[in-house]
DNA sequence: TTGAAAGCGCTAACAA
DNA sequence: TTGTTAGCGCTTTCAA
């Protein structure tokens, strides 16, 4: 790129300007000023040379410095999902209405890779970690109180830090209720036609099972550990596990459960190599909220959990001195089918 | 959070362990030793010692004194998209497997946040930056000039900077003449029954109307200005554009095009507000994929920007010395209804 | 109300 | 093949 050879202005550069040594220009700069008591008048003159200069601090050597740099992360599984990004959007703006610079990363659910990228961002010297739907929560836990960074637990709980986390079993039991009923609209429903797709061994899968199973006996008197197919996070195996269970019966359960929306991606695939007569008459309901998933030809209940009153718990919790390891439960909503609801973007003006 | 006390080892730690030299350290630590011709056996030596102590380098302080800091960055409108979200999602991969560290920020369309957030990244010394669906690429080109930052645009072009934006003319093209033929299976379809909603005054907007009015004329014999309702990129605007529509002419248009998934939201909002009916026999084409939106109880047609090759084009075109200010095409694709692609996701490892 | 000076942890000439 | 040294730009005691 071409180089405009203007070298940035410094703190030295602005002293000499204004006859004041560099730790008055420093402090006026960083806003420290007031508490160093320094001159009103003084301030503004630097600051004036500062604008006129359009001054900018290095970040960096401040933080090194400073041993802090006002970044934040925010470490999440995946972008690309509603869920996750939504997460982001409101994250970023939470941040910057604190003066922090947001940082997000995903990790794939890879553990190994969790701890790497934390690492990374612990060498920048971030301030603050939020770690969102982490597959080890605890190794990453580890890494963080080495290095003496703050940290909480958002959607999956850790035993070592505060988390906050969605009300799983709650959220499954409205969820699992309200399908049953809108099968039960068109006839009886029986134990063995209501399933659960999806999900695996981390805490909000067992915690949406147990959910589910719990509200199937309350209310069908029976639920069977053969209803329940955890197929991991991925759509390609969500989508086997519905391919295995058409093979076998013909055609897909009549009701069922997707532990969440990624899972829920995963019956799309299946739905795009069979005909609409497979699923004319299914009724399906899917843990996480998705705008368009929520028109589907066919009833899909959805849960909508509560990002933005995570992520702000999240922050409120890293203010405080000394957080204990414990899990805040938020509760998350039943969106019923075809509902489109706003978001973060629309905080937004887009007058044209 | 509980500090351990035992502070970071430094390159100072391991020269006195060692008995090297710092400078030694540091060549072996980052790297750059076979250069400095440092003796295979010392670099062991120190390295034992590195890993032993656990030792990471300081990002900030090598960054200070390096001017650069390994960070990339990629500037979008939002995250709460698949189709940024995706592109994030590819960023991220790429960035790593250059042993880059990305930082991807929003800045919700808004000119002054866009430039505000990327000073605030120069002040982290990012070494590059993509600039992806910027509303003002030439003013966030000016602020990286004038810090001699690398920086290419995606998705929306610049003129003063390398950009790589989808081929919007042929990609509105191909989304036209598909639901033209498309609505032609039910009967003859006339000009007057095939509107676009959505987008703005930005160049892919342009280049999208363009190609859409293109082909209405070439397929249908006429085109009219009255059949382009453009809304902004937001939801709630789009909405009420439909809802105008609707009032006006008791049912929606046959056959339409929606300038982006952000726009096809809006569309969500208004059939959230009426009866299954009202669209039983709509053909919609929307510009961006998503895979649920795929899936809709209407034939909606989509189209795929190949997100990969731009970023990838992007990261090619950084890595050459002095990249003119010319706009590389990449192809779009054209998604039929009901069809479930495979995205960035599918490449994790997802084994219960 | 301000200045001097030390140093955060690292890199990169230049010496040796 | 390795060590010495001078900073990168900023914050922060301590003195004045």
């Amino acid at each position: 790129m071409i180089d405009f050879g203007k070298k940035k202005a410094t703190i030295y550069d602005l002293s000499v300007l204004s006859g004041c040594s560099p730790s008055t220009v420093s402090a006026v700069l960083n806003g420290s000023w007031r508490k160093r008591r320094i001159k009103e008048a003084t301030a503004q003159l630097i600051q004036g040379l500062a604008d006129e200069h359009q001054y900018t601090a290095n970040l960096q050597a401040r933080g090194l410095r400073s041993s802090r740099s006002g970044l934040v992360g925010l470490l999440l599984p995946v972008h690309d999902n509603r869920y996750f990004s939504s997460m982001a959007q409101t994250f970023e703006a939470e941040a910057r209405s604190r003066g922090q610079c947001p940082i997000v990363v995903s990790a794939c659910r890879d553990p190994d890779e969790e701890r790497k990228i934390v690492e990374t961002l612990i060498s920048y010297s971030i301030d603050e970690l939020f770690i969102a739907g982490a597959t080890d929560p605890d190794g990453v836990h580890e890494v963080c109180i080495k290095a003496g960074l703050r940290h909480v637990n958002i959607d999956l709980p850790g035993t070592r830090a505060p988390s906050v986390i969605s009300d799983n079993f709650e959220g499954a039991r409205m969820l699992t209720r309200a399908i049953i009923e809108r099968a039960q609209q068109d006839g009886p429903v029986i134990s063995d036609e209501v399933y659960l797709f999806g999900g695996r061994d981390d805490h909000a899968s067992r915690e949406r099972i147990r959910g589910f199973r719990d509200t199937k006996r309350d209310i069908l008197g029976d639920d069977s550990e053969a209803c329940i197919h955890p197929t991991g996070y991925s759509p390609g195996m969500t989508a086997r596990a519905f391919e295995t269970f058409y093979e076998g019966h013909g055609k897909l359960p009549r009701c069922f459960f997707v532990n969440s929306s990624i899972n829920l991606e995963g019956l799309m695939r299946f739905l795009g190599q069979h005909p609409h007569e497979t699923f004319a008459d299914i009724v399906v309901g899917c843990y996480d909220y998705d705008p368009f998933g929520s028109f589907l030809p066919f009833p899909v209940y959805m849960i909508r959990q509560d990002s933005e009153a995570m992520i702000s718990e999240g922050f409120r919790i890293l203010s405080t001195s000394r957080p204990p390891a414990t899990t805040h439960l938020v509760q998350p909503m039943l969106v019923p089918p075809r509902t489109a609801l706003t978001g973060p973007l629309d905080a937004l003006k887009d007058v044209d």
